[in-house]
DNA sequence: CTGAAAGCGCTTACAG
DNA sequence: CTGAAAGCGCTTACAG
């Protein structure tokens, strides 16, 4: 039924080498030769097998990307600058996602995949040190975000405590002294937030401002609704904040849209930080203030040290795992700022 | 390396064929050699090999899925369905973007990935229909989206002409005469606006309102800027609209920042509707009318379709390809009723 | 410049 | 209940 190798060599007299050389471009072919195979494979309409030549070669040019959820325009973001990069360079990337569910992150650490993919790039959300300990020998691993790891493995993500730092002073230089936290997790104590939070809390308290818990609002996840919802309680607990800092852009949307419910201005009576900078932010009705991390030189990074460990000709990997900090930017818009 | 079947039945002291039967939960096993077995495999981290199981087996269980990109929200929600759904069946999604460039959806067409995938969903934007009569007989393909084609393949979409009928019926109901259709392509015959820019000057016609050519803003694409510039062109232009009824969300989203630097209140000076239905539109400060195209049922009629033309004992396919029109509603909010 | 053979790692008949 | 053989479709040495 499918059109093979052989049936084209039949075809065209010839063995399967001969294709072959012709299908991969080979130099050394009498221009006859590729002319009466070249005609055989489109009268065929030949195809080579994938599936096929990533056996034999034992490797498959694919990677992973498993990542929480597409829903988050931020790794929707990210995932598209992974894939324009990797396409690049010849790699297909497979993107999974997790849901941020522990399971699903273990899934792809112990290697379901196995065979398919060269390697492996995972935003981990819930997976703990030990689900990176029990891993064996399997294909390469690169973790990227906010969650740390002891696990010898190398890791790109941005100095998100300095871009918290960042954040808070860019409030504090506009005068403003009651800055809540908006995103903290609800009763974890190694939470995916935990280095901006410490980020949020070391400004204030390097500027003596008020870092009290009645300040740090958790919320179930990163969503819209959990920003809308925390922001809710925040007000209603009587906290008084003039700014909030959140943990992503989705959260102070979120926040933004309870603001405007309850007829509190942005930035007037309380101004607004994000965190990721992703296009939605821009289109706010006050324009969204945000830690902008440098997502493509984040992509390559991940791609680049993925492959390296893949192919030690091309890129010799350094014998320990590295630590890779992309840059990053505050982007001071109108949720801060104020209509110019 | 790498851990082989034959190396685990070495240690194992049994055939391969004993230790294919352990992995894939045959029943009739001493549990004496199964218990052997399992501990081989455990001692040595084997990992079956999905590449030569695809192989072997003749089908990869994969299935990709070509639409423009990630960052539309709407194609990562429907994405996100896909996945899932697909999951849930055993199959894996391989996302490809197409940057709803020609020259890439017509790759996919012809079938690069053969022998990788099993079937292929494609959601086209520029692709031509002598694309599709060109093509050979490759993977099973299903289409998706507004785009209509001749060729004789599995079509999901819902009613776009009546879905935009609904939306300018909305507007007219709530005695706008001026309504202006944002998003149409610049220059193009066959745009892939033309349902629901047919639609909506249907609606228009039969209630006797304004559809002049002066009411059309033509965008370079659908993004939140194509949507906002379109909107500055339109006001600038003098054509004075009460609403806008817009290709998608994201440039309605546009629009409506547009009209807020411009001191319009939405939607008291100008409503807006939208098409998609993604979540950015349920946070603005104006809580975006839209068309819910149902993406659920979209995405679960697309696997279908494709599952049932690669399996046709599972699910005999039809004799001739089918139409499928998932449904739509129309969901109002602040952005047509105003708060409440 | 082209061919015949071997083998990537698995599973499916076929025996026993 | 388990084994030996064949083969999925390709490419890589090895010959000629």
């Amino acid at each position: 039924m499918v059109v093979s190798l052989k049936d084209v060599a039949e075809r065209a007299g010839v063995s399967a080498k001969t294709v072959s050389n012709v299908v991969n471009g080979y130099r050394h072919v009498t221009p006859a030769t590729r002319r009466r195979v070249q005609q055989a494979i489109d009268e065929l309409g030949y195809r080579p097998n994938l599936t096929a030549r990533h056996l034999r070669a034992g490797r498959t040019g694919i990677i992973a990307l498993a990542l929480p959820e597409l829903n988050n325009p931020y790794f929707a973001e990210l995932a598209e600058e992974v894939i324009d990069y990797a396409a690049g360079l010849g790699c297909t990337v497979l993107l999974d996602p997790t849901h941020g569910r522990r399971d699903q992150e273990v899934l792809f650490v112990r290697g379901v995949r196995a065979g398919l993919i060269d390697g492996l790039i995972l935003s981990p959300i819930e997976l703990e040190n030990e689900d990176l300990a029990e891993r064996g020998s399997e294909a390469p691993l690169v973790l990227l975000g906010e969650r740390e790891y002891d696990a010898p493995y190398d890791h790109i993500a941005i100095d998100n405590v300095a871009a918290a730092r960042t954040a808070t002073r860019h409030l504090l230089e506009l005068g403003r002294r009651r800055i809540a936290f908006l995103g903290a997790r609800h009763g974890r104590t190694r939470q995916p937030a935990h280095l901006r939070l410490r980020g949020w809390r070391e400004e204030l308290a390097a500027a003596g401002a008020a870092a009290g818990d009645d300040l740090v609002a958790t919320t179930d996840g990163y969503t819209r609704a959990d920003g809308a919802r925390a922001m809710a309680r925040l007000l209603d607990s009587g906290a008084a904040p003039d700014a909030v800092f959140c943990y992503n852009d989705l959260v102070a949307i979120g926040a933004m849209r309870t603001l405007g419910e309850r007829g509190l201005r942005v930035p007037e009576d309380v101004a607004v930080v994000g965190f990721d900078d992703i296009e939605d932010g821009r289109y706010c009705a006050a324009a969204l203030t945000t830690i902008a991390p440098h997502k493509r030189a984040i992509a390559r990074a991940a791609v680049d040290a993925l492959l390296a460990r893949l192919d030690p000709a091309r890129t010799p990997p350094p014998d320990s795992p590295r630590r890779i900090r992309p840059g990053f930017a505050l982007v001071p818009r109108e949720s801060t700022l104020g209509r110019p």
